[in-house]
Formats: C-alpha cells, sequence, structure tokens
DNA sequence: GCAGACCGGAACGATCCGTTCCAGATCTGG
DNA sequence: CCAGATCTGGAACGGATCGTTCCGGTCTGC
C-alpha cells in the first residue's frame, strides 16, 4: 500500500520530474523565458508548479544549482582517469555533453545565490583547476594553459546551437574536438594576450539580483 | 557657409554617429534592450532616434546590415594575402576584431529581414567559402575542417564576454589562437560527428518575425 | 461519502517598452 | 529682429508580457 504509489502520488511524482525536465529545457533555450512555458511544456498546470516552488526565483536557483553538482560530479568522475589528459578530455566532453554549463551560466544573476552555491561554486574552481594541474604534470597540455580557459571554451561550447537538441551536441562535440586539438602540447606558438584568471571571468555572479544596470558606466 | 556644418548641423551629425554606435555598443550587451536605452547612452532624446529611424525594426535592421557589409569587407580584405592559410587567419582575426558576428548573428530574428541582406549574407556566405577552399588548398588546414565551421568558431568566440569592452577583445584573440591551431593540418585525429553545414546554422535567419514561438514541438 | 491534498487555468496587478506627441530651443532667410 | 522650419528632449499612452494569486473541480485515503 505504501510501497507502491498509487494514483494521485503517482501523478504528483510524474509531475517533480516533468516540471524539472521542462524547465530544464525551456531555460536552456531561453533563460528568459516565462514561468508558464514551462508549466505548459510540462503538461501540468501552473499551480502543480508553484506548489513546489515558492516562486520563480525558487525554480530558476534550484535548476542552476542541479547544474552546479553536475559540474562537480563530471569534476569527481574524470579524477578516476590514470592520465592526467584523459582526465581532462574526459571533463570537458562529459561537462559539454550534460550541456551543464548553459545551465550555470546563462541562469546566472537572474536570481539570488545562496551560500551553499557558493561554496559549490568554489569546489568546483578547485576540481577544475586540480584537472588543469595533473595535465600539464603529465605534459599532455600545452604550457600556457590556464584554468580560466577551461571556461572560455565551454562558454564557446555553450554558445553553439541549433534548434535540434541531439544535433547540437554533436556540433558541440566537433567544436571541443577542435579545441582539444588546440589544447595539446605542440610547435605552435604561445597563446596571445595575458591569462585570464577567475575573478574576471565570474563577474555574472555579482549582479546579486539589482534590476540588470544595462550600462556599464555612468 | 555650405561646406562647414554649423550649429544645429553639427549636432544632428554628431547625433547620427552618436545613435549608431550607441546602438552598437548597448544591442550587442544585450539583444533584447529598450529602444530607450539606445537614446539614454547617445546622450539624446528618443525623438532623435525616430527622426532618423522609422522603428525599432528599422534600427536593427540597419545594424545588422552594417554589421553583414563589415564582414564582407573583412573577407575581400583577407583575400588579398598571398597564402591560403594566412588569408583565412586574417579573416577570423579581423571579424572577431570587429565584433560583428554577435550584430549579423544575435540580432537575427529579432526584424524583417529585406532581400539586400539576404543576397549580402549570400555573398558573404560564397566569400567564407572561398577563403576555406584556399586555405585547404595551401594544406595548412586540416583536411576534414567545412566552411560552416567558420560559422561555429565566430559564434564560439562572440560567446566570450567580459564587462570590459577591450579585455573581452584579448580573450577572444586568446581563444582564436587556441582554435587556429587546432585547425592547423597535424597529426590530430578527425573531427568527430558528421560536418555541419550552412543550412543546418543558418536557421536564426528563418523565424521572420513571428513572435518566436518557444518550444519548437506542438 | 467526506475532508483534504492536488490540480488546471482564469484573473489580477505590476512592469516594461515601442511609439506618439508636444512644448521649447535653435537655425535660416529676409 | 522676426517668422517659419527644423530638430530635440522627454512626458504620456496603450498594448503586451509575466509573476503570482485564487477559485472551482477532481481524486484519494480513510
Amino acid at each position: 500500500m505504501t510501497t507502491n504509489l498509487s494514483g494521485r502520488r503517482v501523478q504528483a511524482a510524474r509531475n517533480d520530474a516533468a516540471i524539472l525536465a521542462a524547465a530544464r529545457d525551456v531555460f536552456l533555450e531561453d533563460p528568459k523565458a516565462p514561468i508558464a512555458a514551462v508549466a505548459e511544456r510540462a503538461g501540468v498546470g501552473i499551480s502543480a508548479l508553484y506548489r513546489r516552488y515558492k516562486g520563480k526565483d525558487d525554480l530558476l536557483r534550484t535548476l542552476c544549482h542541479d547544474g552546479l553538482r553536475t559540474f562537480i560530479a563530471e569534476a569527481e568522475g574524470a579524477r578516476e582517469e590514470p592520465d592526467g589528459w584523459a582526465a581532462l578530455v574526459r571533463f570537458l566532453g562529459g561537462v559539454v555533453e550534460a550541456d551543464v554549463h548553459s545551465l550555470t551560466v546563462h541562469l546566472a544573476g537572474t536570481f539570488t545565490p545562496t551560500p551553499e552555491m557558493g561554496a559549490d561554486a568554489m569546489r568546483a574552481g578547485t576540481l577544475a583547476g586540480d584537472l588543469v594541474a595533473r595535465a600539464h604534470e603529465g605534459g599532455g597540455l600545452r604550457p600556457d594553459f590556464v584554468v580560466a580557459d577551461v571556461t572560455l571554451i565551454l562558454e564557446a561550447c555553450a554558445a553553439i546551437r541549433v534548434p535540434d537538441r541531439d544535433r547540437t551536441v554533436e556540433l558541440r562535440r566537433r567544436h571541443l574536438a577542435l579545441m582539444l586539438d588546440g589544447m595539446r602540447r605542440g610547435e605552435a606558438g604561445a597563446l596571445p594576450g595575458p591569462s585570464p584568471d577567475a575573478a574576471e571571468l565570474n563577474w555574472r555572479w555579482a549582479q546579486s539580483r539589482q534590476p540588470a544596470q544595462r550600462d556599464a558606466a555612468e
């Protein structure tokens, strides 16, 4: 009786998953999408959504935090790889495949982050740093490649998008392969300009929820 | 008398340029920015803007068309380069530097395009194709690189952005250098997945101004 | 068969934004 | 020095969008 949820319970459980999946799809496609679009795509009413989340902010935060956790899981999984270069390749491939960067980055700044998320973000940074350091030790990675370049690469991959979801992943994989070839140690010249650092790439998280000041100057 | 514009005329001329520059800045930053933000950044009133353009659509179209023309000019300039690989490198660098791809791509679909723009877009495609073909002939470009990969690369570079404009260009140059190293003919394995073609990458231009259907399915 | 959990979707109120409009400032020709 | 034309700044308007609330209906477990 209690083990096998029946009737309304199963609908509720299905809605739980449907809403989360729909939200992922919809906000991946358009970070500013209305919340009604999520309900529609999930095939539920708006009430079903507001029963689970306190508001749009809450949903966005949950979604983004989930993405961040996937990112961390991917990094920890890749750490098992014995070879440093292989670990980095697996990590980048995994993140691109999971389409996680869009969630954590395109949604950043559209909700008020929690302290936990800050801690997780820091942990993610540490893990990525370790991965890059190991790849450097192994000697497979070009010497002028820095951790922040990982962010650049992921952002670049996330920018590639066509209407079909599967094809999008394929194209990103292709593009990633191109960049991986560019990352290998070789006879190529040094990368131009000063290396990026984490601080200058995390600006999206700074705007804590303000009406998104439109002009940086002023 | 007539040669040296004076008084109100110079203000009008300055406004012409200021509005266009402001529009470029603002819409580069946020393609959905309100038109009032453009006027504010330009330091003019809304009337000054509406005197020159019939509406937001008109402004966006002009801006995008300008970007497209810059793209073409860059391609034609690069054609003068004797070496095929060098021409392609110069072309990509020029487009990234001019930050033109954001204008033509992020704005696509937000206005109704003119037939002229279609013709120019086709010419741009032809030019890019020639550049890639020449780079292939020279033997400097990896054999599995196709024209549509150029779009992917430009889109990826355009995605890199930090609040500071100059730093953004620097970071893009760095990232482009990474990708150029990946594009060189070398011992690297073949790129995974089927090659992209122009048709599947130009989907943004298809939606001719409809209310932006949110769900592809349905 | 009833109390309550749960749902769909209409209704509401606030905000935003494109466009229009008007009053004032400035220039030009006489 | 003035009348009309030209241009500008910015308030005002009307429509659209969207987050949230609320209500009537349905199903469940007891």
